[in-house]
DNA sequence: TCTGGGGTCCTAGGACCC
DNA sequence: TCTGGGGTCCTAGGACCC
């Protein structure tokens, strides 16, 4: 069994990042101490009001975007819903829900499938939007950013500056979005989600016991489902219950470092920068098979899907310039467990053919023995093909802020290998 | 006949070096 | 004969996020 060990996971931020410097309470003009200001703009059920702005008859109807469609026009049965609109919200309707129970909570339901090239194009134009106003940006994804406010209000109010960006959204894409308005990055976030859609949120120390204390320990962005299960199971189940646990009993019982980033979030303490820029650090395809595979009789198909990721990857690494230095495979079986098995490269690279060796020497060291369900391939340690030679050796710069991650880890054997290639 | 696809970061243990 | 410690790389798996 693995032991349960709870450990707070630095935030670590690459050579090449770039943090705002906005990290510090920064002193006026009257050397009175002026709180950071960070906002955090969420855009509201993406999405799903991306596609009900490109069909506009699908406007103000229960949809999600999701499900696996194997043929155009027909409507799924399987897969997961990745965004529902507000309208399909009102039936139960979730992300990461079975498109068979969002079906079940709303039979009217519309289900579109995903078009990533939409969302990209519609997420650069309200970042565009964004940068225009508040230069200092970080990017969370493809619906969401941070923005360092601090110096940047540009004599606007807090509140008046939200406005401003709602609306220089709104007539870049016709959408809406929320904003949350905090003296740090973890307030901004919470205080984004309280009011949606449309919604402008402060959270700040005058009324953080209020807003934040009653939230469930869910709302603070690092604890997911098990560590929401830990917490309930210890009779902890608001944000204000976890403040007043005390920092040496949550350390007893989640560990030093995960214990005191408990306490401190809690507190609403977190001095994260908004970071501007980040490098990769790794990059993948992967697909779940439209039936369950045999490992031996559907060995043809396996090994043809595998040596399509590798192309994609390719194509991937080297429309960005990137060199992988390992290579791994990761195989899904139908009873849902995972498996992973990495080659390192002798020599960093892109090139389909390295790819697919490496992928395919991984594969052989898997212990396939049930059905798969998902085969995917992944491209790590990425380096900048030009840079390669300077920046082979570089190391990641640890920051001193908290963030957190929590682990259950086994115990594991190595499988070593080293793989000569080039 | 269940749950997609793309990421981040961390830990642990062994190898290996100094 | 007994017996280190620190650091980094590699690998597998897990938690979490969008």
């Amino acid at each position: 069994m693995d032991r349960h060990q709870w450990q707070l996971v630095s935030h670590n931020i690459g050579m090449s990042s770039q943090a705002s410097d906005t990290n510090r309470e920064s002193p006026s003009s009257t050397g009175a101490v002026m709180p950071r200001c960070v906002a955090h703009v969420d855009m509201d059920a993406f999405y799903a009001s991306v596609e009900q702005q490109k069909r506009p008859e699908l406007a103000g109807k229960p949809l999600a975007v999701g499900g696996r469609h194997h043929q155009a026009g027909t409507r799924p049965t399987r897969g997961v819903i990745t965004t529902a609109s507000y309208e399909a919200r009102r039936f139960g309707v979730r992300s990461a829900m079975s498109v068979h129970e969002a079906l079940q909570r709303c039979p009217e339901l519309v289900l579109v499938p995903v078009d990533f090239a939409a969302y990209r194009a519609m997420s650069q134009r309200f970042k565009q939007a964004l940068l225009a106003l508040a230069p200092v940006m970080e990017d969370r994804g493809i619906d969401e950013v941070y923005l360092e406010l601090t110096d940047h209000l540009a004599g606007r109010s807090a509140p008046d500056m939200a406005k401003a960006l709602q609306q220089a959204v709104f007539e870049a894409t016709g959408l809406t979005c929320s904003i949350g308005i905090a003296p740090n990055k973890l307030l901004a976030k919470i205080a984004s989600d309280m009011q949606k859609p449309a919604g402008i949120s402060l959270l700040d120390p005058s009324n953080l016991q209020q807003r934040l204390w009653t939230l469930p320990v869910r709302k603070l962005y690092g604890v997911g489902p098990r560590a929401e299960d830990r917490l309930v199971g210890l009779g902890i189940a608001t944000i204000g219950q976890i403040a007043s646990f005390g920092l040496l009993a949550l350390q007893e019982v989640f560990g030093q470092r995960y214990g005191l980033w408990l306490h401190e979030s809690a507190n609403g303490i977190d001095t994260r920068p908004v970071v501007t820029h980040s490098d990769p650090v790794s990059s993948s395809r992967e697909t779940t098979f439209d039936r369950l595979l045999h490992p031996r009789q559907d060995w043809t198909i396996i090994a043809k899907t595998l040596e399509q990721l590798c192309q994609r990857l390719a194509q991937d690494l080297q429309r960005k310039d990137w060199l992988a230095k390992s290579v791994g495979v990761k195989v899904r079986f139908d009873d849902l467990r995972i498996v992973s098995r990495d080659v390192a490269l002798r020599v960093p690279s892109n090139g389909f053919e390295p790819l697919r060796r490496a992928a395919f020497e991984a594969l052989a060291r898997a212990p396939v023995e049930r059905r798969l369900r998902l085969l995917g391939v992944k491209a790590s340690g990425l380096v900048a093909s030009i840079e390669q030679p300077v920046l082979a050796d570089q190391k990641p710069l640890a920051d001193t802020t908290a963030r957190p991650k929590c682990s259950l880890n086994g115990s594991r054997t190595r499988h070593s290998s080293q793989l000569d290639l080039l």
